[in-house]
DNA sequence: TTGTACGCGTTATCAG
DNA sequence: CTGATAACGCGTACAA
């Protein structure tokens, strides 16, 4: 057995023999927030430079600095709703020298305490939960008891895509999600659609109310009522959608349109459609919610609400971040809730019903 | 102003007070590596859950455990292709105590120098670079710094869907490529055609260079000489190879058949194709590569091939973990290359030629 | 402008 | 089985 050359990470104090100083001007120059000679400076950059030294990020946070970390809570990585948000948290992130921790909880509530405690273990300085939440009473104390229990150590808690408590303690950047079905619901019956199929995710989801919501207002607003047997809510999900929009086919409702949940859904309305010979949007019109890259290839390309995701990320790592800087702006108002616009895209998928 | 309540992290001392016993005892009941008496360890744990006790990390990485940290390097979060490696190492990663630290470089060369010094800042165990790369000396180089960089520092190096040095030093996991290639182009050419268009992803990128020399070998196999003219190498993108494909289709080349480098190509190539008003598979047929669920959702589904994204990223945490156990299997055979193979999904994108 | 020395929270070694 | 105590690498008062 060889014996192969020991992993050796070089020291700060290497850096300062090595040049000539003691370790304090090493850090000081590592930091730059105490002043330091020219000359000084240069030997010590070129130590780090000669050893390829690199500063513990361990050895910093526990010596007080932050760690510089960031964690990051969604259901799916491979969605590309949350994918966007993550890019965009990634990106304000890196610009602002964190690093992102991500973990997937594949939708298990336990999921969330686990990442709360690796957090709090790591010492990162924010955590941003993201996407649709149960909104009941166990949901505001267990945000209440995240949120104190990060305050505790420090540590800001941001939500991402999913209301605030009621009190509205917790920073929150959501969009506007009744808004954006009411939006594309409107669109529907501008164009003569009166008997529209709301077909899309589990119940209690905040994402799913907003959404059912907006139709609903959207309905009465025309003088229609709603009717909950045009009313599906399963899941979010491509299987789910075309089985479920088979069976509403089958019962002979008399659908001419569906607001599909979202654009994975209108996917599975598609395949479902397809699959009985019906044309879209001749047959049935259809729309979907989120605009991911997915609905332009759709055919036909899938009208939908756009929202802003990677802007969603990107203004959570902000609002976690406010506050951080030692001069806190007197003239800051409150921004710890934020609310972005969403817009309707027109693609082909809609029609005005065939006359009877 | 008022006085929040100070961020205070309850400590092992304070733990080990609260019990009565050292912090030595207390650290070896949180890690179980050594012996406690049943008593002492129930007080000690009444105690942690009394005061939300949760270990540090940083303390511990310092302390000279590891960091039970993976750092992984990807080109883009929300492509599926990098996606679904994500999760796969996600899963892997949970299922063995460790964290995810994600990084996307965006395809920045020097993205990847600065991932690895956060690696090294960290003290992560692992690092796994994934997705094709350039092949040139300057890559073997660039690997090769990195591992030695990294070894200096106790960190493993794992490649993931990219080829390892020439030496074959460093550890990676990747897919049959090339043999993907040619099985979806034999495919193509059993059922007669004769003029395949290829259309893909950058020169020099390993994953390119792959798929098409599997194209081209088909081709041989089939007595037909490779034509310079039918390989369009670009980038793996929609909107490239939609305008592409459309040039393509001006230049009449009378092309039957399209391979398009990936299944996100082939959306650009349909979209190109009904552009013209041209039908899939009747007058132009087209296959993709990799088997996103985008696949399944083209119209029609598009033949394509599988390829074994999650067990990729599984594979690779594997790869990297291993030997990091106490007791080095003297029976395991050397496994630090893997590779996985891929297989046809046929669909509904591919028909025999129309008759001239 | 620079150096000294202590503390951050854990782990591991070495006594007991 | 349990308790002191010396690292681990860095930031920062404090002193010079």
């Amino acid at each position: 057995m060889t014996t192969r050359s020991a992993p050796s990470a070089s020291t700060m104090r290497e850096v300062a023999a090595r040049a000539g100083v003691s370790v304090a001007t090493v850090s000081r120059v590592a930091n730059g927030n105490y002043p330091v000679s020219a000359a000084t400076k240069e030997r010590v950059r070129a130590a780090m430079q000669e050893l390829g030294y690199v500063l513990d990020d361990n050895a910093r946070a526990l010596a007080g600095t932050g760690s510089r970390l960031i964690v990051l809570v969604l259901n799916e990585l491979v969605d590309p709703f949350y994918g966007y948000i993550a890019r965009g948290v990634q990106q304000e992130a890196a610009a602002n020298g964190r690093a992102c921790l991500v973990i997937a909880t594949s939708g298990q509530p336990g999921g969330e305490d686990e990442a709360i405690d690796l957090a709090i273990g790591r010492r990162a300085d924010m955590v941003i939960l993201v996407g649709g939440s149960r909104v009941d009473d166990a949901y505001q104390r267990t945000i209440r008891r995240h949120h104190r229990r990060l305050a505790d150590h420090g540590i800001r808690l941001v939500l991402c895509g999913r209301p605030t408590t009621d009190r509205g303690e917790v920073p929150s950047v959501q969009y506007e999600n009744e808004a954006g079905a009411f939006m594309v619901t409107d669109h529907l019956l501008r164009r003569g659609h009166r008997r529209i199929l709301y077909l899309g995710g589990p119940t209690g989801l905040s994402t799913t109310e907003a959404r059912v919501n907006g139709y609903r207002r959207a309905l009465r607003e025309h003088d229609l009522a709603p009717d909950d047997a045009l009313i599906r809510i399963g899941q979010f999900g491509r299987e789910w959608s075309r089985r479920t929009m088979l069976e509403t086919l089958d019962a002979e409702l008399e659908v001419t349109a569906v607001f599909a949940g979202n654009d994975i859904c209108a996917a599975g309305v598609y395949a479902a459609l397809k699959q009985r010979g019906l044309r879209i949007p001749d047959d049935v019109s259809v729309v979907g919610y989120d605009d991911v890259p997915l609905a332009v290839d759709l055919d036909p390309p899938l009208t939908t609400v756009n929202v802003p995701l990677e802007p969603l990320g990107r203004e959570a790592v902000r609002l976690g971040l406010m506050g951080d800087g030692a001069s806190a702006d007197p003239f800051a108002r409150d921004r710890s809730q934020a609310r972005l616009g969403v817009y309707l895209v027109e693609r082909d998928s809609v029609s005005s019903p065939a006359p009877a």
